[in-house]
DNA sequence: GCTATGACAAGGA
DNA sequence: CTCCTTGCCATAG
């Protein structure tokens, strides 16, 4: 069990119903900047493991990118629908309208560098 | 330790 | 807006 690996799992489990981020929000959140694929890849070997909303996370430009044959597009449009989030018949998402934003205390508990919080305040304006 | 592989992202066409 | 290319980096083999 990486530590990478077990951040992002615990990124993914805070991310309240009704909510979205991108790979690239949580890889950030992570400590590592530029791993967004990284996170899709611990997603996908994490599908059956306890509790973890991987249908709240997609990609930078609101669709739905995963190409899983056991959890298809459908099924996490399915998913985020029956949470509220409207997904368009091409698998789009208003993802500024439903992205959660977490608190500066919440970032804060992660304990990354300064730098990133900054990042993280101004790119996705929290 | 090295190579191949992506549920990605950003920028160009 | 939709494709395509390039850069990235944790894992698997």
């Amino acid at each position: 069990m990486s530590k990478f690996r077990d951040t992002v799992l615990n990124i993914v489990r805070s991310v309240p119903k009704g909510t979205v981020v991108n790979y690239g929000q949580v890889a950030l959140m992570a400590g590592i900047p530029r791993a967004a694929i990284q996170v899709g890849w611990v997603l996908h070997t994490s599908e059956n493991e306890d509790g973890i909303p991987w249908w709240r996370v997609i990609n930078g430009q609101g669709r739905i990118s995963t190409t899983c044959l056991e959890h298809t597009a459908q099924d996490q449009k399915r998913l985020l629908e029956k949470e509220g989030v409207k997904v368009t018949d091409k698998l789009k998402i208003d993802i500024e309208k439903y992205r959660y934003r977490p608190s500066i205390k919440e970032v804060r508990g992660l304990k990354l560098p300064e730098e990133y919080i900054y990042t993280l305040i101004d790119k996705y304006n929290l």
